[in-house]
Formats: C-alpha cells, sequence, structure tokens
DNA sequence: GAAATGGTTCGTCATGGAACGAACGATGGA
DNA sequence: TCCATCGTTCGTTCCATGACGAACCATTTC
C-alpha cells in the first residue's frame, strides 16, 4: 500500500505492532508483574513458543519490549514506562461504559501496573501519602517532601540508588480502574517491591491482581491509617 | 482463536480496531481538526470512499468515533477526549528515539490535538497562563482562578456554556512533540476557537499543523508576552 | 558426556481482511 | 424533474500473517 510520507510519529508501525490478539495479551500480562520469561508469556496467551518467538521478536523491534537473557531463560519487561503509560491508556479506552462495572473486584482492589501498586490500594496509599505531607504534587509527578525522604527510609527503602536510576523518580500513572492517579517511576516501583518483601501483599495464583495478607492489612492501617 | 477469557478491559478487541495503518491514519487524522466527513478521511489516507466506510463503521463500532449526518454528508469525530488521549499516547511512544527530532518543525511549533491547541505555541499558552495566576494546577487537571474567569471573558470566551458541556472542563493533556502537558478539555476547546475565530492562527492549507498570523504574532505577544 | 529444558528457525497451511469496481439508494441543487 | 454528489452494499481478488510441528541450537543439570 503506497502512500505519502506521515509527517510525524510513525503511527502505522506501532498500531501495526500494537494491533494484535496475542501481542496486546503480552504486553498486558508484562504490566502485571515486572518481567517473564518467554516460556510463561507463550503459555499465559495460550500460543505454542514458536509462536511466541514470532510475537516476542516483532514487540521487541518496535522497542515495546527489552529482553535479557538469563541462563537459558530469556526475560522480557516493557521497555520504558511510557510503553506503560500506553497500555494504561488503552485500557482506559477499552472499559466500556457499560461493562465498566465488570472490572473485576479483585483487579480494582489491588494490583500491579507495570512495576509499581495500582487499583484501590495503589491509589490509596498514594492519597495518604498525600494527606500527610510525605508527597507533594507537581504537574506531571510528584515531588518527595523533606518528610518523606524519613518516612521512606524508615519504611525500608533505600532512596540513593532509587535516585541513581535513568527513569522518572516519581511519576503520575493514571489507572483505568479507578480513573486517577497513583505513585509511579522508580519510587513507585521501589514502594512496591518493599510492600511485596514485607508480605504485605502476596500474587495472586493464576489470577491477575494481589491480595493483602493480614500482616499486610495490619501493616497498611498502621502507617496510612483506613485506606 | 480460542482463549480463555480476559479479565479487565477488552484489550484485543480494541487492538484490532486500532491495528490497522489507514485506520489509526484516520484517527490521527481527527486528532488535527474538529471534524471531518467521509470522502476527506478517504482521500487522506488515500483509499477508495467503499474502503473507507468499512473502516469507518469498524472504528465506531469500537466506539472510537461518532458520526452524525449532515445533509448527504457524514462528519465523524472523535468519540471521548479520552479517546485522544489514548492516540496521543500512541504517538508518544511511536516518536523515536533518534528521528525525534525529525519531528517537522509547523508541527512542534503549533498544531491542534483533538480540538485545542497544542505544540509549542498550546504549551507556552498554557504556561503562560499558569505565571499569570489565571490557572492553577490540580491533580489531573488544571482550575480556572477568579482572575482566569475574569481574562477569559475579557478575552472573548463565554464561560457559561463551556461549563455546561459534559466532558471534562480544564484537562491536562500530555504532547508528544513536547512532551510537557498543555490546556485540554472544554476550556482547552473553547479558548482555541477563540483564538482561531480571531485570526490569530489559521490552518495550513496542506499540511498538517497552524500557522500564527502576524496579527496572531502581536496578540499573543500583547497577552502573553513571550512565549 | 548424556539428558532435559528453553528458545529459535524453517516450511507449510489456512484464514482473515483490506482493497477495488460496479451497482445502488439518498440527498441537495439547478 | 433531473443531475450531481455522497455514501453504502456486494462480490471478488489477493496478499499478509498468525499458527503449528518438527528439527535444530544452547545452556544447565545429572
Amino acid at each position: 500500500m503506497e502512500r505519502t510520507m506521515d509527517a510525524g510519529p510513525d503511527l502505522a508501525a506501532l498500531a501495526g505492532a500494537v494491533g494484535d490478539a496475542t501481542r496486546i495479551r503480552m504486553l498486558e500480562l508484562l504490566m502485571e508483574g515486572r518481567s517473564l520469561v518467554a516460556k510463561e508469556l507463550a503459555f499465559g496467551t495460550g500460543v505454542s513458543p514458536a509462536t511466541a518467538t514470532v510475537h516476542l521478536k516483532r514487540l521487541e523491534q518496535a522497542r515495546l519490549i527489552r529482553s535479557t537473557r538469563q541462563g537459558r531463560n530469556k526475560v522480557f519487561r516493557l521497555a520504558t514506562p511510557t510503553v506503560a503509560r500506553m497500555v494504561e491508556a488503552l485500557m482506559t479506552v477499552a472499559v466500556r461504559g457499560p461493562r465498566a462495572s465488570a472490572t473485576p473486584e479483585p483487579l480494582r482492589a489491588a494490583r500491579y501496573c507495570y512495576d509499581h501498586l495500582a487499583g484501590r490500594l495503589g491509589m490509596g496509599i498514594t492519597d495518604a501519602l498525600l494527606r500527610q505531607g510525605h508527597l507533594s504534587l507537581r504537574r506531571r509527578a510528584f515531588a518527595l517532601t523533606p518528610s518523606g525522604e524519613d518516612w521512606f527510609e524508615a519504611f525500608g527503602v533505600d532512596l540513593a540508588p532509587v535516585r541513581d536510576q535513568r527513569r522518572q523518580f516519581a511519576h503520575r500513572c493514571l489507572d483505568w480502574s479507578e480513573r486517577r492517579d497513583h505513585l509511579a517511576g522508580a519510587l513507585g516501583a521501589a514502594l512496591a517491591s518493599r510492600v511485596f518483601a514485607l508480605g504485605w501483599v502476596e500474587r495472586q495464583p493464576d489470577s491477575r491482581g494481589l491480595v493483602v495478607t493480614s500482616a499486610g492489612q495490619r501493616g497498611l492501617r498502621r502507617h496510612f491509617g483506613a485506606l
């Protein structure tokens, strides 16, 4: 199909890469947890390893995902937080009016969005941090206040390496299930893995989404009050 | 292709609708100006009217666009500002690193994003309004200050009907060419059409994007200082 | 080294769907 | 009333590509 050259970003190429049921499902899977190996992505999309290889290669060429070898495994993750934002925007549109309330309860309650906490849990924590003056609002991001620095360190998050990452520090991410934004970026990811390390949340076995443990209930209440 | 039911939004359906070169181009065209008739969209994508009909129907079924009959014409527009946000997010990702600076100058400078001003012009105006205290920042939106209300009325924007619209009043839209956000929503659209009505900007004949007229240069400087 | 596992490559198949031209219904203007 | 224009419908063609199994490397484990 010949066509005059397009000004601006090459949407057609991107749309081609995104516009396949299996590939978008892969991106969706990568939104939930940090990174997955090829086999998990094949299984998760219900497709043979051979087919998965092709799709993953295509996604990688489109710079939507990145891979690293680990032994005989190949682990994939979203290429950039910007990609996560894009997928999030797609999800926001994909939630149809009448079906909007059909978003499964566990997903509304707590889930990963890329590498940070989302759903009502992520939102609640973010709101609490704002209320307590540990975060403040900036145009496109949150800012960590002095009291916030103390709080994070006391919570067990070593901030130095978090600041050293090349990605945005405290990004604001818009959630498709709640339509409000929550803490993302390097700081959001660090917070999420700390909460995970504390055993406050656990990955749900086969479904997507997270469950808050009873220790988590207590801990969250102690730190953030009623969420 | 049988597959277990997906939790959450139906991304596959959406991805299918978006993932075609012609259809994404149509969405792109609808981002620039308010609304277009079927023929313009056919011509703009280099496709026959028959083919265009099929694509437009598909996009409409996916609720990405909406149409109304006007005489023997059928005019299309993006269904919701949320869709515009999604396309914008796609564009942001589609801008490749090395090619980033290859974004054509006129598009960087001034263009429509859906129905409001974007590019450096939209950003500059937004910044000026913030600096002058006519807008203030909220979490997901801008807020119009009391002085801002006066300013808009003096500028010739009747705010009452703008507030009555069902869409968000002063949304923050992230720009793919500048990677910063600018005034959108009902207020952004009203401002854009006022600026257009004043003859300060004109649609570029065949390219995309806008040009600032000499009257516009003067008017913008007078109201906003150096942009 | 052999066996097991993860991933890739290759060849093939089948299907979806994108495109067109032609014929048709509808609307508006002369 | 008649013509021009706009859009839709239909039938057809044809190509892209998504899927698989089998064979093939590479790495770890025993």
